[in-house]
DNA sequence: AGATTCAGTTAGAGGCTATCACCGCAGCTA
DNA sequence: TAGCTGCGGTGATAGCCTCTAACTGAATCT
């Protein structure tokens, strides 16, 4: 976090207002949501005039990008050090839960309803396919289950390139789709608040969910 | 869609035009996403002047609530006719596809990403159990699985009053909290775009979870 | 020391939500 | 049928917002 020492002074200035900028408008959008982000307010709440911020951000849509590419960044990041800490699957998965639980709104910058227009920048999905190595990683890693292949498996191999070249198995591919599906499908439904009123505890459903995935 | 015949001519007037504003408003949210709904421009596409709109909605939040409260709806009637016309827990998860594929956008108005301050109204979480009753139903239709109760089950059983008096097992609950989680957690996965790039086909991912569900 | 670059300013265009005061007609009532 | 009332619609306006343009002053580079 305290690095950045490096480039001429008015380089360090530039990069700490940025990051200035963008820790206000992740605290705007913690409690009030993305759609509610407001270059002026944040201006105003750094005692800078509205026009200020263009000097940093092209607009509101590059900013907003920014901070959806530093989610999903923190996300891969957080996975890999759980990974190199030698977390297995359930590992992984309680990851994901204090990661999403952690900030909920960063966890709508990355799984949260899409703009119709709007693509992610290619960078993104870069991120995003290192977080799927490594949840593919711990699939493989998984003893075999007993039952043969799938019929999903057979389509899988044929259509595999998306793992970017993984030697993983077509059964760990798809345990890796399932670990993603499901434990996502739990999670945004709990962070959205579906689950309020019914009383359960939705800790439990997503243990319940990743015992069937190990089990199947 | 042709009944509202009744009333005086003032309001037949004033239902018509209400349904013509929603009309605009599912057009524009389907291109543009719900956040960037503009009140102004339903009115110039209408012919009408901006404030007019206000005779018909408090502002742009009941309108969108009242679209919210339609999407609800529309899940909610789709589900019973197609468990009356004899679908069971496989046609329910087709329906629901169907439903979701038909318009992204509506059904992120359902499951998308919340407005941190927003509370649904009552009714609307009424209409939420309707379809919940019904994907209970069609799980306690199905065979017990060989297994034992699961833990989670246990809990269930002491925390089933979301259900609504519901007598199905706990096991039928689990089995239902899981056919919402895993088809969401698919679905919105894909409707988000999150699979664009990988070249499988969704839909046999969503196949998949299914089977998984029934055979556990 | 002089030229240049860059952060920040004000002014302003154009969009939005929402309120207000006003007008004119449709529809109800005497 | 004549008149009153209420409703739909209007323009004006306040107060947000994003974003551009022209300008200023100071820090940096040569």
């Amino acid at each position: 976090m305290t690095q950045a020492r490096t480039g001429t002074p008015r380089e360090r200035y530039r990069d700490q207002v940025r990051a200035e900028i963008k820790e206000h408008a992740r605290e705007q959008i913690a409690t009030a949501g993305a759609s509610a982000l407001s270059l002026n307010a944040i201006a105003k709440r750094m005692g800078l005039s509205g026009p200020a911020l263009y000097r940093y951000f092209a607009g509101r849509d590059e900013l907003i990008t920014e901070l959806v590419r530093d989610a999903y960044r923190s996300l891969a990041d957080t996975f890999r050090a759980a990974a190199a800490s030698g977390a297995d699957l359930t590992g992984l998965a309680r990851t994901m839960r204090s990661w999403a639980l952690a900030d909920p709104q960063r966890y709508f910058l990355v799984f949260g309803t899409p703009v119709p227009g709007y693509h992610a920048p290619a960078d993104v999905t870069r991120i995003a396919s290192e977080t799927m190595a490594v949840i593919i990683d711990a699939c493989a890693a998984l003893p075999d289950e007993g039952d043969g292949p799938t019929a999903f498996d057979a389509h899988l191999d044929g259509h595999r390139q998306w793992a970017d070249g993984h030697p993983a198995s077509a059964a760990a591919l798809r345990r890796a789709l399932s670990f993603w599906t499901r434990l996502h499908g739990v999670l945004s439904l709990e962070l959205a608040g579906h689950f309020t009123g019914m009383s359960f505890d939705p800790a439990l459903l997503y243990a319940a969910e990743l015992d069937g995935l190990s089990a199947h």
